[in-house]
DNA sequence: GGACACATGTAACAAGTTACATGATTGG
DNA sequence: CCAATCATGTAACTTGTTACATGTGTCC
C-alpha cells in the first residue's frame, strides 16, 4: 500500500496524475518510482476512498488536465502510515545476483567490465542526486538552519547520496580486485603455463 | 524475469524449494527474496521449459523432497542473462518514504525516534551479513586468495556491508541534527517564548 | 506536416504476497 | 500430545509492467 501514501503524500500540492510521474523521475527517483499507468487508476481509487479531490483544469500546452488534492481524511491516512513506525521491504538488486553468479562467465575481465557498467550507471545517478541537492545548499546554506520540511526531504536526498557514494567506493575497490587477477592470468600466459585464449 | 535466473544460478548445486527458501533468508538476503509460494510454480515452470530437471527423494525429517537440478539449456539461459550486462531496478524504500512526507507529524523528537528504529533494523542486518563474511575470511584469508567463484560471492556481501554502514553513519548524523532541533525548541519553550505541550 | 512534450486512460500480462490446505517427523 | 521444523502445494489477491489507444498544442 504504499504507493497510495506516497501520492497521499505527494499531493498536499495540487498535482495532476502527470506532474507525478515527473516528481517520481526526479525528486522522488532515490527512493520510488511508479509509471503513468500505475498512477491514473491508484488516484481514482483513492479519490473513490474519500482520500483525495479532483478538478479538471485546461493545461498551458496540451490538453485537459485532472488536478487532484488531498482531503482532510487524506491526510489523517497519511499520518496513520508516518506513525506506523519505518516499513521494510525485502531489497532486490537483479545486478548483485548477476554478480553473484559471474563464475559461469569465466573470465575476471568480463566480470571487471561488468562492474565497470555498473559503476557508470550508478555515478550518473549520483549525479543527478547531487545535481538536485546544490540549489538546496544554496539557497539555506547550512542543513541545520533549514525548516523542519526541506530538512527531511533533504535527509532523503543525503542517504541517496551517501549510499550511491559507497557503492562507488565498492566498484573501484571490486574492480582493482578483479584487474589484479586479469593481470595474474596474463602473466601465467606470457610465462608459458597456461594459453589464455584456449581456456 | 530476475527471480527465475536466480533460481538458475542457485541450481548449480541441486536443491528442492525449501533449501532455495532458507538461501533467500540467508545467504542471498542482501539481494533478492522470495517466498515458498512463489518458488514452487516458478520452479515447475522452468522444469517445463526444459532448464530444469526435478527426482524426489525421502527426506532425513519429514515429508519426500523434490530436488532440482539445472540442465545444459538451463545454464545457457543463465549464461545469456549473464551476458546481457548489468540489470537497473527501480529502488522501493517506503521507510524513506516516509521520511520524506515526516513533517506532518510535525514534532522532530518523533521523527528523531522514527530514524533511531530505522537505525536498529540497519543494524540488524548488517551484524547477520558481517556474521557471514567472518568465516570465509577465517577461511581464506586475504580475499585475493580466494577462488573466482567465491570472490564474486563475497563481493556481493561486501557491497551489502559497505552499503549498510552507510546507512547506519547516516541514521547517526540524521539523529543528531534532529536532536540538536529537539532540544532547540525545548530550550526556546524555557525561554517562555513557546509552551512545549500546548504547541 | 512531423516530431515532441503534454495529457489521460485501458487491457493484458507478469510478479509478488497472504492465506489456506495437507501431512511427516522429531523433541520435549 | 503438542509445538516446531520439514516439506509441497493451491487460490485469491495486490502490485507493477508493457503495450495500446487517443488526442492537444507548440515549435521547426
Amino acid at each position: 500500500m504504499s504507493l497510495d501514501h506516497i501520492l497521499l503524500g505527494m499531493l498536499r500540492r495540487p498535482a495532476s496524475g502527470y506532474d507525478l510521474r515527473r516528481e517520481f523521475e526526479s525528486s522522488a527517483q532515490h527512493f520510488w518510482y511508479a509509471e503513468l499507468s500505475q498512477i491514473y487508476p491508484v488516484l481514482k481509487r483513492l479519490e473513490g476512498k474519500g482520500w483525495l479531490t479532483s478538478r479538471t483544469e485546461p493545461s498551458e500546452r496540451g490538453p485537459e488536465r485532472r488536478v487532484y488534492e488531498v482531503t482532510e481524511s487524506g491526510r489523517a491516512e497519511l499520518v496513520r502510515w508516518l506513525e506506523e513506525g519505518p516499513q521494510f521491504g525485502h531489497q532486490r538488486i537483479a545486478h548483485l545476483a548477476q554478480l553473484f553468479f559471474m563464475d559461469e562467465l569465466g573470465d575476471p575481465g568480463r566480470v571487471r567490465d561488468f562492474v565497470g557498467e555498473v559503476r557508470t550507471v550508478v555515478a550518473k545517478r549520483l549525479a543527478t542526486l547531487e545535481a538536485i541537492e546544490a540549489p538546496i545548499l544554496d539557497a539555506h546554506g547550512n542543513p541545520d538552519g533549514f525548516p523542519d520540511d526541506e530538512l527531511y526531504q533533504f535527509s532523503t536526498l543525503r542517504l541517496g547520496i551517501e549510499v550511491a557514494q559507497a557503492r562507488i567506493r565498492w566498484c573501484d575497490e571490486t574492480i582493482k580486485r578483479l584487474e589484479a587477477r586479469v593481470v595474474r592470468s596474463a602473466g601465467l600466459a606470457e610465462a608459458g603455463t597456461v594459453a589464455p585464449t584456449s581456456v
